[in-house]
DNA sequence: GACGAAAATGTAAGCGCTTGCATTTTAGTC
DNA sequence: GACTAAAATGCAAGCGCTTACATTTTCGTC
């Protein structure tokens, strides 16, 4: 008894198209080199018995699977939502499937789940930002995986990368609110280890301070999670010292808001007794009152073009090309002059 | 000259541990089968190699991928992002990876994604809501693929489902509004074209109208696409009319907090002047101003529990088992009494 | 120590596809 | 029509793994 359920094969189709297998084949892959009548009548055969090529054998005879395999901390944080889905859609629009993983803000985590989509014949990756243990990256160049690093940026830098400068724009930010006056910046960060873009926008804050002769050593700061209540509580312990400062830099939005959410709770008023900054220019930003000044960052761009990228680095077997993405200061209510 | 990047394959481990390809093959799926002798050589070869078995070859000859494909409309939408992040954990958990595709809110798009999905080996699928042409429900049957639908449940439904009644949510909701006084009832619902979700939660408020001797007709409803600015716009709309309910009712969250913003805009006092509500219970009901009414889901755990019936559908081959999961109010500070 | 059953291992046949190479067909030229 | 180069097609060898079946080893019993 036949199985009724099993799907048709190149055979089948070879047999029903009256062509060899490597006919069907060819139409399929390359079809320029197939005569027209033949095109023909395998094309019909195909329609009629709804055949579709079975993946892991085509991943096992050309040793590639239109796959692409990304690793970011978690879907539930918005800017990473936002990258994926932009990436995901030009991925799709080229005929790659996207292969999801997260580290769920563990990076130890993500060396193993490389290996995975790796071993799921992912064609190339897509990791977040430049920091991991070298024997990651070394083993990303003896399997010779193409890969592209993302949401960062950084000159000169060892690996290809499409993002943003998170040092240079923080700098940005920061240089604007000392022009505004301000000199005690109280700064929120996020966890800085393993993460170079927390890492990076510290450090653009301190530059900052630096060029404006203050000493960075002496802006207090504190590190925080990722999340609203960390940030709303790492503000009342910025504002609860004995010089409280007059602004308080966070290094994303999340942190921001639960800031701005503390400050309300606590009565004081901002941007008045104290101004409070962001970074990624969530969508939250413009829904909160008052409205929080930011820093804005293309996230849907980034995602399309890194999925181009790394198309064209697997299907053209050339080394990556690093993009920066230009952001820019979103100065809306919660910032004001000292 | 030797392919320096060439991965290792069975055969070699097998080699390095001076037993047949049967007794690696055996090690990596059914290590009980192995004595613990040929298991410590071969636990050593496959260090020492760092052999990763090729996915492709397994899946043709083992005719399953540990892979699970899942469509939704977009990541950027929270609830989505939400239950998909914790779907994924679940099946990284299990061993299992994550296929994602979206339809960027294109239902049309979804059949030929699904094929896609299909073709890539995916072992099974998670869908979004009932609706969907009977073809496609046709062909995963034929192809006898495991699915599961979320984020929706309705009782005796024909499809193995997970998630909430999103009918008897809204209308435990609308009653609740009801019961505080309130007669005429303005709703914004996203569109319901191709959309079960929408379409239940709008007949929850009509079920609540008729149960209270109201005529759910006679409501005004305007539909509008996922998004803040359009749940401004249609809250603007109902406001204007000669009659202005005394409560807007929004099908997601979104919407509502769109109205709400809108409210502020337009000067009106929320909830002095009119009552809103939402729907989802996203992150953000919490922070904006007044605190959205809504009624809150369990996305994460919905997400949980899908991969987990899932894998089991595919792993036991029985049919599905649908769930319910509770909803609960979240009675804040947008909804008052007429 | 011999025996049989159970456990462990090995052998080898595919799984469905791509592709190098060989062969046949087609088209162009004289 | 004969001849040649180019285009189209076919043949068949893998790709790396799983697994049915055959064979060998182990172990408990008498």
């Amino acid at each position: 008894m036949p199985d009724t359920f099993a799907q048709p094969t190149l055979e089948d189709v070879a047999r029903a198209a009256e062509v060899s297998t490597a006919t069907v084949s060819r139409f399929l892959n390359t079809p320029d080199q197939v005569s027209p009548k033949a095109r023909e009548k395998v094309a019909a055969a195909v329609e009629k018995l709804g055949y579709t090529p079975h993946f892991g054998a085509r991943a096992m005879a050309a040793k590639r699977t239109q796959t692409i395999g990304a690793i970011i901390p978690t879907m539930e944080n918005a800017i990473f939502a936002r990258g994926l889905q932009a990436f995901q859609e030009t991925l799709n629009d080229k005929g790659y499937t996207l292969l999801v993983s997260s580290t769920a803000y563990r990076p130890e985590l993500e060396a193993e789940q490389i290996r995975t989509l790796i071993a799921r014949g992912a064609d190339g990756l897509l990791l977040i930002g430049y920091e991991r243990d070298p024997a990651v990256y070394n083993y990303l160049h003896t399997r010779r995986i193409p890969y592209l690093l993302a949401w960062a940026h950084r000159e000169n830098a060892a690996h290809t990368a499409i993002g943003f400068d998170n040092k240079s724009a923080m700098a940005t930010l920061a240089r604007h609110v000392i022009a505004q006056g301000h000199r005690n910046i109280g700064v929120i960060s996020g966890i800085r280890l393993g993460n170079d873009r927390a890492t990076d926008r510290v450090a653009g804050i301190h530059l900052a301070l630096a060029e404006a002769g203050l000493d960075p050593a002496s802006a207090p700061l504190i590190e925080a999670p990722y999340a609203f209540e960390s940030g709303a509580a790492a503000f009342s312990n910025l504002m609860r010292t004995s010089n409280p400062p007059s602004v308080v830099m966070c290094i994303n939005d999340v942190l921001a808001i639960g800031a701005l959410q503390s400050a309300r709770d606590l009565g004081i008023k901002v941007p008045q007794e104290v101004s409070i900054t962001g970074f990624d220019d969530i969508e939250l930003t413009t829904l909160v009152t008052p409205k929080l000044t930011t820093v804005h960052v293309p996230h849907r761009t980034m995602g399309s073009l890194a999925a181009e990228e790394l198309i064209a680095q697997i299907e053209e077997k050339r080394p990556g090309q690093s993009c920066r993405l230009d952001s820019a200061l979103r100065l809306r209510d919660t910032l004001a002059p000292r």
